[in-house]
DNA sequence: TTTAGTTTGTGAAACGTTTCAATTATGATA
DNA sequence: TATCATAATTGAAACGTTTCACAAACTAAA
């Protein structure tokens, strides 16, 4: 593989020329210009990025660091930021931690010794517990933290309403006319759990209606055993939102095992979506996460962070807002249109009370 | 952070010494040694791996290309690659084409600036089109070619037997007693399409039924399409096997929309399977690729190569079987329990016939 | 005490760039 | 033609490692 010194030996120039041509500076003749061009066409040269990394200090790569690829929540949120990454230049590399202690040490390790300029990290830490990005952010790399803020670390953040997200679905399903409806929340100590916790919390309240409340841990299993209990409640509640899709995804087969159908028996909303679902049944009424702009927006904020675009200043966090697509899964049920015959001037009615 | 230098310094040795140390070369004394690594620990040095990359001429990284990781085939395959990657101290990167000759270009550039040691990639390209691949292969840049095999380019794969796959799709359907089985393939220019085809024509040969074929492009889009006119036909085909999920999918939409469901109006099996489906309607029937695997050898036989555990030899090609998982997208539909009804013996009779 | 052999440790070059001070070439002006 | 300003070019150091030939310090045998 050619060199910048084969480049200057065939152009009959100084490799410190040669680089001024890579350069774009302006105080290179335009002979010699054209010259070492001629070079650099004719020996297919590339200029080795090794080598430039190690003299400027600077890798021009970034890490993201996420649990899982496999969960369909993260691929729309990589590719966002492997668009903006690439767009400016910049290398991205993504690491699945699957949320072992011991995989994460190897993989902050790799990316410290290999120098990576910057970090997109999607921490599934608890509260308390982020030695490496701590670590990280003390030693002078810059971090974004997507999708979930740990408050304990002056970092930036992007992230979405989730409060606003859940109270989205809440209203739909009070306004469709429910009015017992259950919420399967996530473990607590997620940073996003709380949050939506809070916006169903707050949505039930304004429209006077009780909580009924449960907790997975957002994985699939955890919806599936919540399933079970929620649907052997008496009286069964109306509706469920789930706060993530995976746990949506296990309570369904919960209600298959039942016997029961969604929207028929019980009405479900979830949080996030999942484009393969289309044309499944049921086909969920849900919160949509703008996750590829949290990605992309995320990296355009690091970068920035790494040229110093903005002056520094304290941590910067963005909040982008949800949005609700409403599907057949919320559609109303065999109570519900029951009670709207019961009370006289239909389902409007049922909603004042 | 510091420097091999500080290290050396601080342990009051030469800067060789400690290039031994970490190395574990059994040359220095074990005082010394214990010296050094005090030092290590004390100044929290990590060696830089951009320095050690430019000296050795290796980076001990890997970039895999694909098309994009939104599409529900890749995470499990970039997964497996990662794991492998990771275990043996190499670092991977993967790259979103978009199908775009233009990105393409970027990327192939940008992994061969950064001497990338070898490429993991997936071609969506045509016969003949692999102008990036070629030029690594032929710079001395080892290649492993995933899921799909260039026949043009004398180079290692990892690849499903698809012909296979497809024939135990077609003969779980003959077995429960479909006799008009559609096929909606891709397009041929793509490798596995041809692969899958011949697989259906040679189940279908065996079983003696007519060949019912449809093609699309392996995206949802034109599975609605298809779906359209595959459902128009008269009389209906009481099964249709899909080249893809994406194409599945869309068709499914198609049926909904033409307000008939499957199976009980026509039957469904599928290539590829997507675990967040499970709990969805249909439970699709569908061919299981070994999609982690895939990513997970083709990883380990590239840094075989890299590292030649083999000496070098001919291009290896690794085929790994695919498995039938059955849902209930295949169940027996009305048209089928008919046919039972009036041909005497039953469902294995019409199997005969 | 030499001599030879074995351990242990080191100096310096090299990897391929960037960068800056210094040098040389080129014109313009006196 | 000599002088000066400006433009163009270059030499050399530096980035942080690895590696190899060599040097120094021991040890064991003569």
């Amino acid at each position: 593989m050619a060199t910048i010194k084969d480049v200057a030996a065939l152009a009959r120039v100084s490799i410190a020329t040669v680089s001024n041509v890579m350069a774009g500076v302006p105080r290179v003749s335009p002979a010699t210009r054209r010259r070492v061009e001629a070079a650099i066409e004719q020996l297919g040269y590339r200029p080795n990025h090794v080598a430039r990394s190690l003299k400027s200090r600077r890798t021009r790569a970034i890490g993201m660091v996420i649990s899982d690829i496999t969960n369909p929540f993260f691929p729309e949120m990589v590719r966002g930021a492997e668009d903006a990454a690439l767009a400016r230049g910049y290398l991205l590399s993504t690491f699945n931690t699957g949320d072992l202690p011991e995989r994460e040490k190897q993989i902050f390790a790799m990316l410290e010794s290999r120098r990576t300029d910057g970090l997109l990290v999607v921490t599934a830490l608890k509260r308390g517990e982020h030695p490496h990005v701590a670590a990280a952010l003390s030693s002078g790399v810059p971090v974004v933290c997507l999708d979930r803020r740990p408050q304990d670390l002056a970092v930036d953040t992007v992230t979405v309403d989730n409060a606003a997200g859940v109270e989205l679905a809440v209203d739909h399903l009070v306004e469709r006319g429910f009015r017992s409806i259950a919420y399967l929340g996530g473990g607590l100590g997620m940073y996003v759990a709380p949050e939506r916790l809070a916006g169903y919390r707050r949505a039930m309240r304004r429209a006077r209606l009780p909580l009924i409340e449960f907790r997975g841990d957002f994985r699939r299993e955890s919806g599936y055993q919540a399933g079970s209990k929620i649907l052997a409640l008496r009286p069964r509640p109306e509706a469920l939102v789930a706060a993530n899709i995976l746990m949506a995804a296990g309570f369904l087969e919960a209600v298959a095992e039942a016997g029961l159908e969604v929207p028929r028996d019980i009405a479900l909303a979830t949080f996030d979506n999942v484009a393969i679902l289309r044309g499944f049944r049921p086909h969920l009424t849900c919160v949509e996460q703008p996750t590829y702009r949290m990605g992309y927006d995320g990296a355009n904020l690091l970068i920035d962070r790494l040229e110093q675009v903005t002056p520094h200043s304290g941590p910067v966090h963005l909040v982008l807002p949800c949005k609700l697509v409403v599907g057949d899964s919320t559609q109303p049920c065999r109570v519900l249109r029951g009670r709207a015959l019961a009370s006289a001037p239909g389902v409007a009615a049922s909603l004042e009370s």
